[in-house]
DNA sequence: AACCAGGAGACAT
DNA sequence: ATGTCTCATGGT
């Protein structure tokens, strides 16, 4: 089966997604960091209580120690190791200037210097690129390699770079891949979240019919 | 009451 | 390059 058709099977089940949940590119970044294995309402408990002390900006989050930094982000979890990324973050973007000299950088270039601070890895780094500065990258996430191994189109064991590189790929004729990478990322999430998880609930999977954990749960 | 959630880094092998 | 530990809250 094709990318294109998953994806237009997620998309007439589902409908437009309408991500990132957030209202500034800097709220992306933040929620990008937070995200790390992490389940979303708690990444807007942490996000709702920066927002309550006037503390989402890079400004204000270089600045706070370290003991209030974690204690807001306290709902996301990791919150001692969740402080120390987010100033990495923080300090690096401001000694960057900002968004608008980042975004002047080519994508490989851009995805260079986000992926060197420390606590953003390959995923938050391109959470960043495509919902942040809307630069054609696949996020690639444990939904994306749980329902697409499932469904025999990739190998389980394959590293972040190839996956990206296969739906990269696999993509490269489509028209307003930026659109298209937004939309079928969010898709695999909402996908994952009801019938994807790591007990399958197949009853109602739009995917099923090419599913082989339809086996799992017949539905 | 275990299990899971929109990962990444440090470290050893 | 690849495998194992750690980090931690909140919902199911």
């Amino acid at each position: 089966m094709r990318l294109q058709t998953v994806y237009r099977r997620l998309f007439d089940h589902y409908g437009p997604q309408q991500w990132w949940p957030a209202e500034t590119p800097f709220e992306v970044m933040v929620g990008a960091v937070l995200s790390q294995n992490t389940a979303w309402g708690n990444v807007e408990r942490a996000i709702a209580n920066l927002k309550a002390a006037s503390a989402l900006t890079p400004e204000a989050i270089a600045q706070v120690d370290h003991d209030t930094l974690a204690a807001w982000l306290r709902p996301s979890g990791y919150f001692n190791i969740k402080a120390k990324r987010l100033k990495n973050y923080c300090h690096w973007y401001l000694a960057q200037g900002g968004f608008a000299p980042l975004d002047a950088l080519s994508d490989k270039a851009l995805r260079h210097a986000v992926l060197s601070v420390n606590g953003v890895g390959p995923e938050t780094a391109d959470d960043i690129l495509l919902y942040a500065f809307q630069r054609p990258v696949f996020v690639i996430d444990a939904y994306t390699r749980r329902i697409f191994s499932r469904l025999g189109l990739i190998a389980q064991e394959s590293g972040y770079e190839t996956l990206r590189r296969h739906f990269e790929a696999g993509l490269q004729r489509e028209p307003r891949r930026v659109a298209l990478f937004n939309e079928y990322h969010a898709l695999i999430v909402s996908h994952a979240k009801e019938h994807c998880r790591v007990t399958p609930r197949c009853n109602g999977c739009p995917l099923r019919r090419d599913c082989p954990a339809r086996a799992v749960e017949p539905g």
